[in-house]
DNA sequence: GTTGGTACTTTCTAATAGTTAGTGCATTCT
DNA sequence: AGAATGCACTAACTATTAGAAAGTACCAAC
């Protein structure tokens, strides 16, 4: 973005345009994984922390902060005790959450590709044949 | 993926299931870029690396190595002087690839929207309002 | 001679992820 | 009574990884 005629094409390759750090967020570790799950439905905090394996609190507020701030997740809060937060998708971030979840349907659906190359990979570069 | 009967379905939202692996490096910050930049063609390593602005030689071999193991990048090398190696997608890579094009269309294409999201997040939440 | 090209690797520094404890109220259990 | 659990985060500290910069060896061009 460093040629101001670049400015009116987004593109994700150039290292300040806004579509990279969006990108950054969605496809983040912890960023995909938030969207996919909201994409079946919406999730209030821990249940959200609970059905996405292994993020931390810390890590899972961080991820939903910059989701929210780049308006692809909602985030209603009930002033009630204990505090009642629902996070749900924008319809920006269902599209998004949409692409995303194809995307990992095809990498679960070919696991055992991916297995057998990592196996491959791991058989030829054993002895540092490279 | 601690549930031994949960090992015959692949789950990204498992912690330790393959799946999550290779949906990390897939969608890491400079994986996803490195196999946008793929989809359009074939591309040496230094070429690769002006490609996606922003990312360091270190990195994009890192990167590059990582989905290389998962099958989803070929690596062909020449013994040429200079070296010369050129990188493109494996039939699986190039499926992965298009999802992720589809989802990066889209965030580029409605990145005035996120924009829009960002500029009213941050008029919220200026003073601490939330 | 210097500079640039090739595709990485190594070493050190900077940044971020992750771990752990904390907040204050309510409910349930011992 | 105290302890544990729930809620949704935040703060402080530690661990890990990203990133910056230099290095490798050969060749070509200036």
């Amino acid at each position: 973005m460093s040629d101001p005629a670049d400015d009116l094409i987004p593109s994700v390759f150039a290292r300040d345009c806004a579509s990279r750090g969006v990108l950054t967020n969605v496809t983040g570790k912890w960023g995909g994984l938030a969207l996919a799950a909201l994409h079946d439905g919406s999730y209030r905090f821990n249940a959200l922390r609970r059905r996405v394996d292994g993020v931390s609190e810390k890590m899972l507020a961080q991820t939903l902060q910059a989701l929210e701030r780049d308006g692809l997740v909602r985030r209603e809060v009930q002033a009630t005790i204990p505090p009642r937060v629902e996070y749900s998708l924008t319809p920006l971030g269902a599209r998004a959450a949409a692409k995303l979840k194809e995307l990992i349907d095809l990498l679960e659906g070919e696991i055992g590709q991916v297995r057998a190359a990592r196996a491959e990979y791991d058989r030829d570069h054993a002895a540092g044949v490279r």
